[in-house]
RNA sequence: GGGCCUAUAGCUCAGUUGGUUAGAGCGUUCGCCUGAUAAGCGAGAGGUGAGUGGUUCGAUUCCACUUAGGCCCA
C-alpha cells in the first residue's frame, strides 16, 4: 500500500498563485453582479448610521496615487462600519467645473466659437473623465454607489447650488466689494488661491525718499509701478526710527536697517539727529514722489525688518496688507490697471503702458527728480498663474464676495472647529489658524466653465443686484436645463418688465457673465450629496491640503446656510511621496499611477499597503516597500491555503464544543479572540498599520511559524474523523473564518475569494465583524501556561539548531529532547511536548551530559538521537516500529489508524 | 519669511507618565526539511535613536537651535 495515500495531506482549490491583476475584476463583477454594495446596505438599514461624506476629485484625467490611497482609506472605514453593522452608505462625488479642464478643451476653440459649445465640450470631457475614474475606483476594490455619484455639472447640482447661493445672499454675506485679488493679466481673470503658484524670480529692489516739512522719509518698493498708487506709508509701532544727516539731507528710516541703507546709498558721513518709536510718527505727511497729493504714515504690526527701510509703502488697491490697512485708515482703493495689465487714463502720463514698463518709467521719474536712492535687482518669491505662468499682478476689481465676518461667521467657525474632533489631533490646530487667516471669499471668476452667477448690471448706470427671488428663479432653470441656460435666459424674462433700478431709474439690465469659484461647487456638497436625514456627515477624510481647502469652504457654507458644521470628524491623511521623501511631480519624473501598480501586483498589494503604514502622515511609495508587501501577501495567502487546505473534508457541523478541544487548540482561539477585540478597536481609532501589524504579526508568529507547523501531525496522520484531527479543524475553521473578515475591509479581494472558497454563495460583506468573547479565568491561566512553554521551545531550538547544523540530525523528529527544569507550567503540559516540539521523544531528566546541549533561563536541554525506528508513516521514531507482524514499519498509532480503517485513500 | 507636521535597524512599524543590555515582522546571511513545495521551520548579523547644545543623578522620551523633507500661506 502506498501510505502517503492513507494521509489526510491538504487538498484545496485555492491557488497558491493569487494572479491578482488577471483575477480581481473577476471579483469586481461579482460584487456587481451580486449587487453587494445594495444587499450589504439593506441589511444593516436600521443599524446606527454612519455617513462618510466624499471629497469630490478632480475630473480632468487618471486617479493618481494620493486619490487611489484617499478612497482607499475610506473604503477600508466604510467597509469596517458596515461589518460593525452600521448603516454605512458610501455615494462619490465628482468636480466637474473649472479652470484646467476649461484650458484643455479650449484649444480646440477659436476665440470667436460660442461659449455653448465650448461649456458641451467641458461637459463630455468631464462626464468622460467621471466615468474612467470610477472604473479605476472599482477597480482599486471600493464599494460605493457607483452608480449614483453626485456630480457638481449635473443640472440637479447647478440648481441646487444656486438654491443655496440665494440663502447665502439673503442672509447678507454676499457683497460687491473692490478689493486687490490675484490677477492674472495674460488670462485677464482674478486667481483663486489655489490657483496661483511661487516662482524664485529677480525683482528690481529700490529705495526712494519723499518730502516732508522737516525731513525725508527713505521707502522700499520691489514693485516700482505700484508707486503710482501710493496713497500712505506705514511703520511698525514698535520699532526704533532715526533720522538721520547725509549728504546734505535729513531722512528717516528704521533704526536696524540704517547700516544696510547707508551702505547701499554710498552715504559717506552720516550722523543720527534724532530717534522716534514708530508711533510716535503716526500722521506726518510726505510728498509723492511725483503725483501732486501728500501720503501720511500709518501704523501696522506687518511692517518687518528683514529687508527694506522700516517704512512701507502702501497701495490700497494693489497688495492685500495694503488694503486692509487703506480700509481700516480710510484710504481710497486706488487701482489705474486695466484686465490686461495696463495702465488706464486715471494714471494719466502712464496710460497704456504695462505694469512691465510703468516701473522703467517711474524709475526714470524718480532718478530726474533726485528721489532716488538706490536700485538693485533681488530674488524674490513671485506669485504666478498655474496656467500660463505669467507673474501675477495685485489689482483692485468688482468682485463678488463671502464675507467671513458677517454675523459672527468667524467667530463660529472657530467654535465649530473647537467642537469637531479632528485626527490626527495636531490638525484641528492648523483648521484653526486656516479659519483664522482666511480673508474673505472672492466667488466671483471671469471663466467660462462653471455656475453662473445670475447678477444683472443696470445698463445706464452700472449698479449690481443679486438678489435672493431672482437667483432662486434661475435655479429652477438651471435644474431643468442645467447652467448653460443662462445664455440663452433673457433679462426681461428672469426680472419682469418693469424692473427698475433703485438707483438710477433705468430698466433696461445686462447680464453677468461671472461663474462661481470651484470652491463654492464643492463647499455646497454636502447640501447636494447627503440626504437631509444624513446630515451633517459623520465624517469628512482628505488630504492635509483641504484645511484651506474643502474643510474649509464647506464649514463656511454650512454655517452660513444652516448654522452649524457639516461635519462631526475630520480626518487627514498624509500626503503621497516618493521613495526619498519627496513628493511626486511629473517634472522630477517619481510619479506613480495607480494602475502601473494594480498592473504589476494588484489591487490587494495596494490595499495592503496602504494598510501597513501610518498615513495619518506623508506616505512614502518606493519599490522595496511593495517588494516587502508582496512577500507579506504571499504569507498571508499562503497561510489561508494550508488552512483551507486542511478544512476540505470539514463542514461547520463537524465542530466541537470548546471543552472537546486540545489545549494548544483552544490556545489559539483564545489568542484569535484577543486579537479580534484588539484588531476592532484598532479599525475604531483609525489605526488601520497597528491593524495589520497584529494579524500579520499573529499569521507569522502565532499560526505559520507555531500552531500551523505543529498539528500538520495531527491533520495528516490521525483518524479522519477522529477527535485529535477534529480539534485541530475546529480551530483551522474558526481562524479562517474569522481571518477573513476582520481582513476583508484591507484584503477585499483575496479574503472575499478564501470566503467563497470556504463557504461560497453570500459575498463576506454580507457576514458581521467578529466578536469579542469575554474570556474566562481558566482562559486567561491557559494562555499563560502556553506562552511559558513557548518561551521555553525558543530555548530549546537553540540547541536543536546545533545538533542540526552540525549534521547530528535532520528532521527534528529524529531527536530525542532532554529537559532539565522545574517550571510547572512545562510538567503540567507534559503529554504535549512531543507536538509542540515536533520531536519524537521528550524526557525530563535530572541531569544533562548530552553533546548538544543548551542553558537557558527557563531549564536546561539536550538532543539526542531518536530511539527505535521511523514510523514510514508520520516519520516518527518509536520502540513499537517493527513490532508489528502485519505492519512491520509502522508505529502503534497509525497501525490503528490503518487497521480501523480510519482514514481515506487520496488521489 | 509665517503656520502645522515628520525624522527609531535596508523596509514597515512598537516603544505606556524620562529609569537596566531600544523591541517586532520582513529582507539579508547561515542551517534544516522536502507530506503547505515558485512552499515550510530554525539560528545569526544588523541601530553613534537626523545633528548640536541644554535641563536632569539619568533623555529615543522634555527644551532650544541646525539639517533634510512634507502640506498650507505670504
Amino acid at each position: 500500500m502506498d501510505l502517503k495515500k492513507t494521509l489526510n495531506l491538504p487538498r484545496t482549490n485555492f491557488p497558491m498563485k493569487a494572479d491578482l491583476s488577471k483575477r480581481e475584476p473577476e471579483f469586481v463583477q461579482f460584487w456587481e453582479k451580486n449587487q453587494v454594495y445594495k444587499k450589504a446596505l439593506k441589511k444593516r438599514e436600521n443599524g446606527e448610521k454612519f455617513i462618510l461624506h466624499d471629497g469630490p476629485p478632480y475630473a480632468n484625467g487618471h486617479i493618481h496615487l494620493g486619490q487611489a490611497m484617499n478612497k482607499i482609506i475610506k473604503d477600508i472605514t466604510v467597509k469596517y462600519k458596515m461589518l460593525k453593522n452600521y448603516y454605512a452608505p458610501y455615494r462619490p462625488g465628482w468636480d466637474a467645473h473649472g479652470m484646467p479642464i476649461e484650458n484643455i478643451v479650449i484649444k480646440n476653440f477659436k476665440a470667436e466659437d460660442d461659449i455653448i459649445d465650448i461649456r458641451k465640450s467641458c461637459r463630455e470631457f468631464a462626464s468622460r473623465w467621471v466615468k474612467e475614474q470610477a472604473k479605476d475606483f472599482k477597480r482599486l476594490g471600493v464599494l460605493g454607489e457607483w452608480d449614483n455619484p453626485y456630480v457638481t455639472m449635473s443640472n440637479e447640482y447647478e440648481g441646487m447650488e444656486l438654491e443655496l447661493l440665494a440663502e447665502v445672499v439673503k442672509r447678507g454675506y454676499v457683497y460687491r466689494g473692490y478689493m486687490p485679488v490675484h490677477w492674472c493679466p495674460s488670462c485677464e481673470t482674478a486667481l483663486a488661491i489655489s490657483e496661483i503658484e511661487y516662482k524664485m524670480m529677480d525683482s528690481p529692489s529700490l529705495t526712494f525718499t519723499m518730502k516732508g516739512k522737516d525731513y525725508d522719509v527713505l521707502v522700499w518698493t520691489t514693485t516700482p509701478w505700484t508707486i503710482i498708487s501710493n496713497l500712505g506709508l506705514a511703520v511698525h509701532p514698535d520699532f526704533t526710527y532715526v533720522i538721520i544727516e547725509a549728504d546734505g539731507s535729513k531722512i528717516l528710516l528704521g533704526e536696524s536697517l540704517l547700516e544696510v541703507n547707508a551702505e547701499n546709498a554710498g552715504w559717506k558721513n552720516f550722523k543720527i539727529t534724532e530717534k522716534f518709536k514708530g508711533k510716535e510718527l503716526e500722521g506726518v505727511g510726505f510728498k509723492h514722489p511725483f503725483a501732486d497729493r501728500e501720503s501720511a504714515i500709518h501704523l501696522a504690526t506687518f511692517v518687518t525688518t528683514d529687508e527694506g527701510t522700516g517704512i512701507v509703502h502702501i497701495a490700497p488697491g494693489h497688495g492685500r496688507e495694503d488694503y486692509i490697512l487703506g480700509k481700516e485708515v480710510g484710504l481710497d482703493i486706488y487701482s489705474p490697471v486695466d484686465e490686461r495689465g495696463r495702465f488706464t487714463s486715471e494714471a494719466e502720463d502712464f496710460e497704456g503702458l504695462s505694469t512691465d514698463k510703468a516701473s522703467k518709467k517711474v524709475i526714470e521719474i524718480l532718478k530726474d527728480k533726485r528721489s532716488l536712492v538706490h536700485a538693485g535687482q533681488m530674488q524674490h518669491n513671485y506669485p504666478i498663474c498655474w496656467r500660463c505662468k505669467t507673474p501675477l499682478i495685485f489689482r483692485a476689481t468688482e468682485q463678488w464676495f463671502i464675507s467671513i465676518d458677517h454675523n459672527d461667521l468667524r467667530k463660529k467657525a472657530l467654535e465649530v472647529v473647537r467642537k469637531s474632533e479632528w485626527y490626527p489631533p495636531q490638525s484641528e490646530e492648523r483648521m484653526f489658524a486656516a479659519v483664522s487667516d482666511r480673508p474673505d471669499w472672492c466667488i466671483s471668476r471671469q471663466r467660462k466653465w462653471g455656475v453662473n452667477i445670475p447678477a444683472f448690471f443696470c445698463r445706464k448706470c452700472g449698479k449690481a443686484i443679486l438678489e435672493k427671488d431672482i437667483i432662486l428663479k434661475v435655479a429652477d432653470l438651471f435644474k431643468k436645463k442645467s447652467a448653460d441656460a443662462w445664455f440663452s435666459a433673457e433679462s426681461e424674462s428672469i426680472l419682469g418688465k418693469d424692473f427698475k433700478c433703485g438707483n438710477c431709474g433705468a430698466s433696461e439690465w445686462e447680464k453677468g457673465m461671472d461663474i462661481l469659484d470651484v470652491w463654492f461647487d464643492s463647499g455646497v456638497s454636502s447640501f447636494g450629496a447627503l440626504e437631509k436625514e444624513d446630515w451633517p456627515a459623520n465624517m469628512y477624510l482628505e488630504g492635509p491640503d483641504q484645511h484651506r481647502g474643502w474643510f474649509n469652504s464647506s464649514l463656511m457654507l454650512s454655517l452660513a446656510i444652516k448654522d452649524t458644521a457639516p461635519y462631526d470628524k475630520v480626518v487627514t491623511h498624509g500626503w503621497m511621496l516618493d521613495e526619498e521623501g519627496q513628493s511626486m511631480h511629473k517634472s522630477l519624473g517619481n510619479v506613480t499611477a495607480p494602475s502601473e501598480i494594480v498592473e504589476e501586483f494588484g489591487a490587494d498589494i495596494l490595499r495592503l499597503w496602504i494598510s501597513s503604514v501610518n498615513w495619518s502622515v506623508d506616505v512614502k511609495y518606493g519599490r522595496e516597500i511593495m517588494e516587502r508587501l508582496v512577500d507579506a501577501y504571499r504569507k498571508i495567502r499562503n497561510s489561508f491555503k494550508f488552512m483551507l487546505g486542511n478544512l476540505g473534508d470539514f463542514t461547520e457541523e463537524d465542530r466541537l464544543a470548546v471543552d472537546e478541544l486540545l489545549p494548544v487548540d483552544r490556545f489559539i482561539l483564545i489568542k484569535l479572540n484577543r486579537l479580534i477585540k484588539e484588531v476592532d478597536e484598532d479599525y475604531d481609532s483609525l489605526y488601520y498599520h497597528k491593524v495589520y501589524r497584529k494579524v500579520y504579526d499573529f499569521i507569522v508568529s502565532t499560526l505559520s511559524s507555531f500552531y500551523l507547523d505543529i498539528i500538520k501531525d495531527r491533520l495528516y496522520v490521525e483518524s479522519k474523523k477522529g477527535q485529535k484531527r477534529r480539534s485541530a479543524q475546529t480551530v483551522l475553521f474558526e481562524l479562517t473564518k474569522n481571518l477573513a473578515i476582520i481582513l476583508s475591509p484591507v484584503l477585499s479581494f483575496t479574503t472575499e475569494e478564501v470566503w467563497q472558497e470556504l463557504f461560497g454563495g453570500d459575498s463576506i460583506f454580507l457576514s458581521d465583524f467578529s466578536e469579542f468573547k469575554e474570556e474566562t479565568e481558566d482562559d486567561e491561566k491557559l494562555v499563560r501556561k502556553f506562552e511559558k512553554v513557548l518561551e521555553v521551545r525558543e530555548e530549546f531550538h537553540k540547541v536543536l539548531e546545533q545538533a542540526q547544523e552540525d549534521g547530528f540530525i535532520g528532521n527534528s523528529l529524529e531527536a530525542k529532547v532532554l529537559i532539565k527544569s522545574g517550571l510547572k507550567e512545562l510538567k503540567e503540559l507534559e503529554a504535549y511536548l512531543e507536538e509542540i516540539f515536533i520531536v519524537s521523544e521528550v524526557n525530563f531528566v535530572s541531569e544533562i551530559n548530552s553533546k548538544y546541549s543548551f542553558v537557558g533561563k527557563l531549564g536546561s536541554y539536550g538532543v539526542e538521537k531518536a530511539e527505535g525506528g521511523k514510523c514510514s508513516r508520520c516519520w516518527m521514531f518509536s520502540a513499537a516500529v517493527g513490532k508489528d507482524s502485519e505492519y512491520e514499519t509502522l508505529c502503534k498509532r497509525c497501525i490503528g489508524v490503518i487497521k480501523g480503517g480510519n482514514f481515506e485513500l487520496e488521489g
